[in-house]
DNA sequence: CGACCCAAGATTGCATGTAATCCTGCCGAG
DNA sequence: CTCGGCAGGATTACATGCAATCTTGGGTCG
């Protein structure tokens, strides 16, 4: 297969192979179609999306980078298992970082934001009245969280938040099993809801934080003693 | 040059071209030999290293990742300039990390951890005597943060912060220009150490966050106003 | 029956080729 | 003198080749 196949001039400026893969990849893994411990080729996984080693070689790196797959010598890559121990101390770091966003987010926030955190909650508040399935409730969990960090305004703050939260979300899917999680999860959100629109950044940042650390209790409860 | 020139086995398992690179590169913008703005051609450097593009393309990738270089499409990378507004941002979230690995690592320190924090101290405290240079100043503030963010047991923080030092430091060599910076770091360090070693988690938690304000607000001080 | 060893297979890290794309300096037209 | 455009040069992202290394499934010897 020469690479000549690839014809006079149909690659979009943003075709970018390596950034598809990874996307492709990560929701994958994200959504669970890929469980932890799915061994990923990437001669296999060339092959599979019919594209060669290189960009797929770096959409594993990348992955890798991001905790969502594990490097095992001559082994090839794997889907990341979730260690109990290890998704704990991620939330206590995710702790202090959702409380500093809620902070950074209320003291910088107008109307049409709030509105945005509005529609974000009915939303959430719709998928739970009708019985939503759990990857349904887990994606409306990491849009609210996401939506809050992004009104920070801190780059940085958002990039690691997003790299937490992606890995907190592989844990989830095996972990979080808490009967009433989805419910208490909204009415976590909207005590942090209630404390931005209030305009009480200190008040935002302790509901965020507690909101984490209930989070982690549960996970903690729900997971097996070790 | 035919990939024969490497002979029969003289590749250490470690070898790794690519890590090599990496840590050169990040080694040089760090100690300021590549200066922000500095070109980072992949062929040119591949070239400067005799090695071939691959390994250097995956340096300068994580380079980029970890904000110490920036990709300028069709014109190479380049090491990061520091903007003092994303600088500022950065210590933002480092007070929360620094604070946060601070009580963690209150929480669980012995006798052996809190000597080795004394011994950095006292190297601190004697290049400052001396009167050491700019860059062996900055080194010793590395030593410390990373010395206590290693003390938390928390594989993410330390992972973080290490990646935030980084970026940070990148930005020190241009901006830290505070007259007494050197000797009011190890008098603030001293505070932390002073907070730990009397076993009081809130009291080292807020030692490190005052500390790292106190850098923002100098920092912002010597900036130019934009 | 268990330890050992070997051949087949797979993965890895690196080298290198290549088409497409974009930046640059330069030159002629207006 | 300025603007538009063009040739030359450089960079990218991707494809592919390849030797070294490790895993594995058997098969064999003690």
């Amino acid at each position: 297969m020469s690479t000549a196949y690839r014809s006079v001039n149909n690659v979009a400026p943003g075709s970018l192979l390596a950034e598809r893969a990874y996307d492709e990849l990560r929701a994958a893994i994200l959504e669970n179609r890929l469980p932890p411990g799915t061994a990923m080729s990437v001669p296999a996984l060339a092959d599979r999306m019919g594209i060669s080693r290189s960009p797929v070689r770096e959409a594993v790196q990348r992955l890798i980078h991001d905790g969502l797959a594990t490097h095992v010598p001559h082994r090839g890559a794997e889907v990341s298992s979730v260690d109990v121990e290890d998704l704990r101390q991620l939330y206590v770091v995710r702790e202090s970082l959702e409380g500093l966003a809620a902070r950074l987010a209320t003291e910088r926030l107008d109307v049409a934001a709030l509105a945005d955190l509005e529609g974000i909650l009915g939303d959430h508040a719709l998928v739970l009245a009708e019985g939503g399935d759990e990857g349904a409730h887990i994606r409306q969990d990491m849009l609210f969280h996401q939506a809050i960090r992004n009104l920070s305004g801190n780059a940085h703050l958002i990039g690691i938040l997003d790299r937490i939260q992606g890995k907190a979300h592989l844990g989830l899917h095996s972990l979080w099993r808490h009967p009433h999680a989805p419910r208490l999860a909204l009415e976590e959100h909207r005590e942090i809801y209630d404390a931005m629109s209030a305009g009480d950044p200190e008040a935002a940042e302790r509901a965020a934080r507690n909101h984490v650390t209930r989070l982690r209790v549960r996970l903690s409860q729900s997971a097996p003693q070790r």
